[in-house]
DNA sequence: CTTGAAGCTACAATTGCTATAGGGATTAGG
DNA sequence: CCTAATCCCTATAGCAATTGTAGCTTCAAG
């Protein structure tokens, strides 16, 4: 198994789009592929590997110039981790200030909604809400 | 205090940047302010309110055509408000999607950052979990 | 009347893809 | 060997909701 293989193949075995694969090709996170003598893209278990490894940094929310950067950090052993450490750190601060936000208007949606009666527009809570200190009954 | 405004003005007082209003009205959420003589737009306190209206819906997390469709509905009074209630608990449900990824994201990336030791970059749990299946060290 | 801030239009860039058009390559079957 | 189905190719445009740019005009204060 494995081996070479056609863009579509490691785009099904990566859970990728075809188009994306390109996409990350063009800005440069994947190597280019040798081609088939028709012009088509041949893939190894290297490129496989990059893939995945793109893949899974994007699942943990990773921008593509953070995924750039981490590559370029791997690809010299011997360096010190520390900056893909504080990547690490500042996705994760990221994340805690993205799921708070989240929490505020979730508890405010849920108020809005609570407070509204079903009845017509002209009484709705969730407009008037949304409206705050104003009126929309005056058009 | 209020009355007519320049774009600036209305910008200011509802967190908004000038192009963004513009963006708005081009995009038919507000409506055509009249213009001075020199062709520059005049607020009146409707549009304010108007203006603050797609704010606060915005920071409840609705999409601008969602905001189209709320102001709409809530032109015309008499109509009953339940569809207003049926996007305000779809964006709920949202929002509640987006919290539940975002803490799953979040113990997966500080699980990956905990198992960093701050060695080198060979050593490394961060770039090793993101590789995940596969290991590094071969280039 | 001059100056500097603010406004105008129109258009390009952002992020990470996805979709389309208009072709060529590959492969399995007959 | 021929054909049909499926894949692949490049190039370009579109999405959401702004933000940024360039080059010009208008406004308000002194």
């Amino acid at each position: 198994m494995t081996g070479i293989s056609s863009i579509g193949e490691i785009a099904r075995d990566t859970g990728t789009s075809v188009q994306t694969v390109r996409y990350y090709e063009a800005r440069g996170l994947l190597p280019k592929p040798p081609r088939s003598d028709g012009g088509q893209r041949r893939y190894t278990d290297d490129h496989r590997t990059r893939l995945l490894f793109i893949r899974h940094a994007r699942e943990m929310g990773f921008s593509l110039p953070d995924i750039a950067e981490m590559i370029d950090l791997s690809s010299v052993s011997g360096k010190p981790c520390e900056p893909v450490d504080r990547m690490a750190r500042c996705q994760l601060a990221e994340v805690d200030r993205k799921i708070a936000r989240l929490q505020a208007l979730r508890s405010a949606l849920s108020g809005m909604i609570e407070r509204c009666d079903g009845e017509d527009v002209s009484s709705c809570r969730i407009l008037e809400t949304l409206g705050a200190s104003s009126h929309p009954e005056d058009k």
